[in-house]
DNA sequence: CATCTGATGTGCT
DNA sequence: GCACATCAGATGA
């Protein structure tokens, strides 16, 4: 049965829509769902110390918590990862057990958080695995708790004051980082432990709702088409969805 | 919808 | 010097 159950949650997903005009409608019904009636139980230690493809799966549907300086909470449920293996994968900054100053996070013990900055001006953040050098990249997060909050640092972030809808939040590895206020000094902190960011449990998600495929922005020979990407179906907050995967992947 | 381009500056060759 | 795990705006279909 809990297999009908989460069924109907995917479809819930689905009619989360188009009314976000109105900006809290997003925020009400996930309030009031199961997950907010129960206790909020932060993740362990032990939930990160697992291979990195697994952790990149069992991220989706956890909750991600940033705590303010000013105590105000914001959360948001991980939709998308990816998956950067370590020194084999050519696509990683770990890539032939390179270490640097700026990676040295990604080899720390599982659940620590790695924060680099790219183009300059973004931010990206991962959590290191079980693994040498293996690390998952938050790419997409469902703003849960704290919109108003995320709405005003996205626009500082991007100097421009036109209105965002909630699904252009986080629906990027760099925008869920300006949302969640995520930046270089978060970088080897302990996801397991720190005041500020930690993880909570969220519903499950099913084997059959999570789509694997390629990973975005990626050209690294043979390693650019594998799949090591991850996202809950059907929502509506993932960055890039794969139609073909989709289809493909299960009935 | 798809594809292109400029912004921006750090890390690494 | 140049590449870069990106984003936002513009353009064309």
């Amino acid at each position: 049965m809990p297999a009908k159950r989460r069924r109907v949650q995917a479809q819930e997903e689905e009619e989360t829509d188009e009314k976000e005009a109105s900006g809290m409608k997003n925020e009400n019904d996930l309030v009031s769902s199961k997950y907010f009636q129960s206790k909020k139980m932060r993740l362990l230690s032990d939930f990160y110390n697992k291979p990195c493809i697994d952790l990149a799966k069992s991220f989706l549907g956890q909750i991600l918590v940033r705590r303010l300086p000013d105590g105000t909470e914001l959360r948001g449920r991980i939709v998308e990862t990816e998956s950067y293996l370590g020194g084999e994968d050519e696509a990683s900054h770990s890539r032939g057990g390179k270490r640097t100053e700026r990676n040295v996070a990604m080899y720390m013990k599982p659940g620590t958080i790695y924060v680099y900055q790219i183009y300059g001006m973004y931010f990206c953040m991962n959590v290191s695995s079980q693994g040498d050098g293996a690390a998952v990249l938050l790419r997409s997060i469902e703003p849960i708790e704290g919109l108003d909050t995320m709405r005003k640092f996205r626009n500082v972030k991007r100097n421009v004051q036109k209105p965002l809808k909630d699904k252009e939040l986080c629906n990027g590895p760099s925008k869920l980082c300006q949302a969640f206020a995520i930046e270089k000094s978060l970088d080897r902190q302990d996801l397991a432990n720190d005041q500020s960011t930690w993880l909570e449990a969220g519903p499950e998600i099913l084997e059959e709702d999570i789509v694997s495929c390629a990973r975005i922005g990626i050209s690294a020979g043979e390693w650019t088409h594998k799949p090591l990407r991850f996202y809950i179906k059907n929502n509506k907050f993932v960055s890039v969805r794969n139609k073909a995967a989709e289809t493909s992947a299960n009935t």
